[in-house]
DNA sequence: GCGACAGTAGACAGGTCTGTCCACTGCGTC
DNA sequence: GACGCAGTGGACAGACCTGTCTACTGTCGC
């Protein structure tokens, strides 16, 4: 392989997919705008992806990655057991708090996706990740049931996403904080 | 005007644009698969609406009305000040549980919508009038901060629709009406 | 009977979308 | 210099979508 240094075509369509699919909408955005955006002929993109279809998959994959990379690192940076499971929180509300961040980019995908494609698969294996991880924490944090703690943090979770991109409204990233907190505290002092 | 004994054309697009553009999508959905269910001609939809986007506007329109009606009974239906701001989650719930649900249509319509378009604008409409509910009955219950409390409860009901939607879960149901309780219990005893 | 009216059936225009194909171009390697 | 390779640019096919238009039909009130 050679040493290119120049970008290549496939880093700046994912790029440029990422961008649009995310900022306007899978549906929404045309294949020509993706390859005019990333500066692309049409061949590039059906020669690396194949397929509209592949295109989408692979920018889901690339968020989700970030996703778990952003909460991953938040979740290690602290020690504390009941920090820990609050740092997921701490990672969405700063990202909630970006300009631009518009939600969730599996639940947008998701809206006017058919059932059992390529978008459906890769946002199962997100929020199957994402319950996992608030379920552990929050076994480690000391709940005494911790399925059930994980199961609000969830619904907290998916709610901050839904609404700061329905009303706007950045404030969302300090009401999921405070929520959360009172969640988890509620949850380890319900112990006996 | 006429007294038709069969439903009227206007009447059976918006039923079939409400099953169609709410199971699959308003971008999904054509107009040809919407006149198809309705047994109308195409005509019959452009002269009754003018548009798709009014069409979708008017279908949007119905589902918030039924459900300011569905939440509106639930409150009226308790008495006790309590009791009335739960109903919103127990009205919630039933829904929740409901086959078929798939989470809020404003949500599910916004996700490929154009920003200040008809769908914006009556997801706005519906979602401001949640929110105030929401912050009335927790005045009504004697929070002692009505809108922290209304902001915690508007996230969860978000997240429910969404996480109902998502994972084709209906246990959501049960943990969204326990995590409504501990919220308005919590703020409650907050009370000096 | 007759006109008004609501609705039907379908062809058609014009646009947009995905995906294919072909001839061509730099560039690094041998 | 010849070759392979990644990429370019644009024309094109075929599907689908919204919206328009024309000609027709059944029904009710007068």
């Amino acid at each position: 392989m050679p040493t290119t240094e120049r970008t290549s075509a496939r880093e700046r369509l994912l790029a440029a997919a990422n961008e649009l699919f995310y900022a306007e909408g899978v549906h929404a955005v045309g294949i020509d705008r993706v390859i005019e955006k990333a500066g692309v002929a049409k061949a590039s993109l059906y020669n690396t992806f194949g397929s509209k279809d592949a295109l989408v998959g692979e920018y889901l994959r690339g968020r989700q990655d970030a996703n778990r990379a952003r909460i991953t690192a938040a979740v290690e940076h602290a020690d504390e057991p009941r920090a820990r499971l609050l740092a997921v929180f701490e990672a969405q509300s700063v990202q909630l708090a970006t300009p631009g961040y518009r939600g969730c980019a599996f639940v947008a995908a998701s809206a006017e996706a058919e059932p059992g494609g390529t978008v459906e698969h890769v946002s199962d294996e997100y929020r199957a990740w994402l319950r996992g991880l608030l379920t552990d924490l929050a076994r480690g944090a000391g709940a005494p049931d911790p399925d059930a703690l994980a199961r609000q943090l969830y619904l907290l979770y998916d709610g901050a996403g839904i609404a700061v991109r329905m009303d706007r409204d950045p404030a969302v990233a300090a009401t999921v904080r405070q929520t959360a907190e009172l969640l988890v505290d509620a949850a380890l002092r319900s112990m006996v």
